[in-house]
DNA sequence: TTAGGTTTTAAACAATTGTTTAATTGTGTT
DNA sequence: AACACAATTAAACAATTGTTTAAAACCTAA
């Protein structure tokens, strides 16, 4: 399939962007990576910004929808949170410095999520949060904030990808070595998380 | 205390470096932080680059030595895996912003962390790594790669501060809040962290 | 083919950047 | 006081930035 000018542009900038973040990169690059002049960037997207926000929402939208499919799923609670660090392993093994993109931009910028509040909401309309409160009610949970427990999961999953180049120069490793450190943490970030949200269910705590 | 020129300088770099990051700032803001003219930084310290890099490795040398310290004093294993996850939630309690300053420079420029090698090499030598190794030949410790494990505890120490404007927007709570959170977030990771790692020990293992 | 529009480009714009120069101020020594 | 040297400044430098302008190339329909 032939990729239209707009297409190629978004594409463009969705990689350098990415790579070197906003303040960090040039029209100019992102029009060169594009393989076009830089006043063409312009003439589709009017200025180096708007074309970010574009880029910027895009890649929030995804990443949050996928959110909202795991949590939309009729999977037992339990299972909901296996599959989505599961899944997040996945998304991240493919498009590790994500969540860097994100976080740089939310403290370079805390309005440019204003924007995304509806897809946010979905979030909490999910369901979710309500099913763990019962759960926690039940005593089938641990109970503790959910602050907390979204705390919990991201940090095992994102971090380890945000941290790569510390981590292989810290341990004097590779990039093939660390990606295989990276599929086992994964079983680890399951284990362990489950294990201690649900300390009664114990068909999974120990490896 | 009276400070001199150069130490307002670095005072003036580390914060605005810290706040903004490299590319995101320039030479005149430093300068305008410090209250002097721009030419003057680069009379003391050359370029903005040769600045930063100053700047980085001293920030590096402080985060590095303080996990030292930890490893070299004579607690068991177990409660030196304890101190370190409190302190460094203390340290970042003070400094949120530092995780985010230091992966983002690794990623745009991975051979910053070369002058630091020495520093680094203090970590190995520091005898912990081989201390985990013991503790899990005899069964007192989880088998795993001590990748995972340094993973683990710098996941549930480090990247809760990271994400605290994306955590906000999330569950639509402010700073205070937040900060709430991270306090009570410590006990959690600590618990959580330690009972993963040493599954036969059940003292602390639940809240 | 040609007229009217859209798309693409080269060139220019003003603003800002990191860095340097040359002059001014300050300070201490003789 | 006069000199030498360090510290500080204002001004300028060239390069790069995001953005705009005006012309060229392309397309489509009559």
């Amino acid at each position: 399939m032939i990729k239209g000018t707009e297409q190629k542009i978004k594409d463009a900038a969705l990689t350098v962007f990415i790579q070197k973040g906003f303040a960090n990169c040039t029209s100019r690059e992102i029009a060169r990576e594009a393989g076009m002049n830089v006043a063409l960037v312009n003439y589709y997207f009017r200025s180096k910004s708007k074309l970010f926000a574009i880029i910027f929402e895009s890649v929030m939208q995804d990443f949050l929808k996928s959110m909202v499919q795991v949590f939309q799923s009729n999977l037992p609670f339990r299972e909901k949170i296996r599959l989505l660090i599961e899944r997040e392993f996945e998304f991240l093994s493919q498009n590790p410095e994500i969540p860097n993109f994100v976080l740089n931009e939310l403290s370079r910028n805390p309005k440019s999520i204003e924007n995304l509040l509806p897809v946010l909401h979905m979030v909490t309309e999910s369901g979710v949060f309500d099913e763990a409160k019962k759960l926690q009610s039940q005593g089938d949970m641990r109970p503790m904030d959910l602050v907390q427990v979204t705390l919990l999961i991201m940090s095992n999953c994102q971090y380890p990808f945000m941290a790569a180049p510390l981590m292989k120069v810290i341990h004097g490793i590779d990039e093939t070595d660390y990606k295989n450190h990276l599929t086992v943490h994964k079983t680890h970030a399951v284990t362990m998380v489950l294990g201690y949200l649900f300390p009664n269910d114990h068909s999974s705590n120990h490896a």
